[in-house]
DNA sequence: ATCATTACCTATCACTGATAGGAAGTCAAG
DNA sequence: CTTGACTTCCTATCAGTGATAGGTAATGAT
């Protein structure tokens, strides 16, 4: 069953439109880019863009997808060293650059900036498939309690928004991360052994 | 030089849209509580309130400083064990409850969900006041490197905000605050006597 | 009692996301 | 090739937002 020529055509038309939408979101910030800026960006009208969007929220789960589909990628992209508590440095290194290099994706994909904004199921399932990432990589540096796993996101989380919220572009919270991982993983596999 | 008749109602004034607004905030949510709706709520008309803000961000300044200014309070209202450690632990689980225990605040304060809104110098005077008491308690309790506190206020942040986020209500990160306290307490002063 | 200041009003602005209803374009079946 | 359904896009308009202009009444210090 191939997609039709319209559904093909259409797919390519939310993509064009996701993409612009992000353009406008780096330069006006993603909460306040308004959707007759990007109906423009895209040479149409703004009520032309409910043809493909419900809501401006829609739009947003659309970018949530796109970006956590972003973050997939490049967590498959990159080759993980042997050694299994390196592995798991590697990959919340590359989370820590993921969103450090994109404050307004990081914005939409991990704080809760948009009011009313919940992602979709399907959105949020992309998500998750990232988090397994972690969890796999976790799991396989001996992190197998999940209280153990919670605590590596959200420390990780923590040292990303101090980062990005007191120093921007700096270093000063992130260089800790790899310290923070190696207490973890120590204190985890301790407590799984005694 | 006592404050003049009409400064101390304006002051009162000032106090009484606040705590409205806090109010609007709770119920609708503290980015899109509109200021009809809190002219309303204060027996007023809409532009009446430039009176005493002249923007909405300038009333925002006004609930960060006062938000900040409560868990001042709060941090000075609770009497600390002499244990330095546990003195700490007590002074970031406050912090946490500060925290849970209102979401919009919490938004307001910490979490950056306002567009364009930066807190004034006063306002964020407060808050770096707030960040003292918890510094004072860390160098009580041998944690006195700045990279040491930056972790430990980065990852008492990541519990809160993975907890509000995901679980809002319960405990499943917030019950690991001590433990991380503990490893990072004990890394901290393990590292300066080596 | 006067008068400047403060507080509040009405009217209105530009802009936002969203909806209604109609016209043009596109594609596939007969 | 033509027909007819579907898709795409349009104009016009809505209610709601923060903000400004300009005028009026209340207030308090002199």
């Amino acid at each position: 069953m191939v997609a039709s020529k319209v559904a093909q055509r259409r797919e390519a038309r939310i993509a064009s439109i996701v993409e612009a939408a992000w353009s406008l979101a780096h330069e006006q910030g993603i909460q306040v880019f308004s959707l007759r800026d990007l109906a423009t960006e895209v040479g149409v009208q703004q009520p032309s863009l409910y043809t493909y969007f419900d809501s401006k929220n829609a739009l947003y789960d659309a970018m949530f997808a796109d970006g956590n589909q972003q973050l997939l990628e490049t967590l498959d992209s990159v080759d993980l060293p042997d050694d299994a508590e390196a592995a798991l440095k590697v990959c919340l290194r590359v989370v820590a650059d993921f969103a450090v290099e994109d404050p307004e994706r990081y914005s939409l994909l991990f704080s809760r900036v948009i009011p009313g904004f919940e992602p979709s199921a399907e959105s949020y399932a992309v998500a998750q498939e990232v988090l397994g990432h972690v969890v796999v990589a976790a799991d396989a540096a001996g992190v197998t309690n999940q209280g153990d796993i919670d605590c590596l996101v959200a420390v990780t989380a923590g040292l990303i928004d101090s980062q990005m919220s007191n120093e921007p572009g700096g270093d000063r919270w992130l260089q800790h991360l790899d310290r923070m991982i190696d207490l973890l993983v120590d204190d985890a596999t301790n407590r799984s052994v005694r």
